[in-house]
DNA sequence: CAGGATCCTGACAGATACTG
DNA sequence: CAGTATCTGTCAGGATCCTG
């Protein structure tokens, strides 16, 4: 039943078993504290460097910041484009599967902005 | 700038209390492990009896069921039907607010499934 | 600069039993 | 039937300091 989900999502199986349905199954991808809107940065201002990334969403701690990352990554949503200089320089782009998100993403934004001024 | 937020989902404030965006808000609001699935059932199911929502939904526990269904209530998004009868029967709808998001909920569920089989 | 390593805490969540 | 009450555990998330 899930075994499609966890070929693609290979860590989510470190995360959550069963999901009764899709919906479940999507929030466990994105619905995090900081997930979507580290994804939806990510995604309008790609390449985004880390330091930049923090600047947007400062009230996330270094240590959310970069397990969240890992996590994106490990579930294919961005791709991590690193640098070896001196000092280091690392890039975040989304992947396509990052971006058949952005629909959604865009979605939840419109929402929450009519509550919003 | 949450104070519009605040004035329509009043109980917000022990939540969460500033949003850097507006997805933070909506992820707020229907971000939790239940609250998206519920929502999507109670729309779908409408008028649907606390029992029958806990049939679709067996690993909810009890506890967490009524409170997150008291949660979506105080945020506008269902209603709570009583009738003084016994035993008891309770139903609950979508409010026109709750209704909102079906969009949303519909994408999150079509997402999911091209990951499930 | 981009993180990793530790330590810590409260909110979330589950199990079970009970009730008007 | 539709919930509470209680007790317990887990874990996301935060603070702080360290490093190649």
């Amino acid at each position: 039943m899930n075994d499609k989900a966890l070929e693609v999502f290979p860590n989510l199986k470190n995360r959550q078993k069963d999901f009764i349905c899709s919906i479940g199954f999507t929030m466990t991808v994105i619905g995090s504290k900081w997930r979507a809107i580290m994804l939806w940065h990510i995604i309008k201002n790609q390449p985004i460097r880390y330091g930049e990334l923090k600047k947007i969403i400062p009230k996330i701690s270094h240590k959310v910041l970069s397990s969240e990352l890992k996590l994106l990554e490990e579930d294919g949503l961005i791709y991590r484009k690193a640098y070896p200089t001196i000092p280091p320089k690392v890039e975040y782009i989304p992947t396509e599967r990052g971006l058949s998100l952005e629909n959604i993403l865009a979605e939840l934004c419109k929402w929450g902005k009519e509550y919003m001024s």
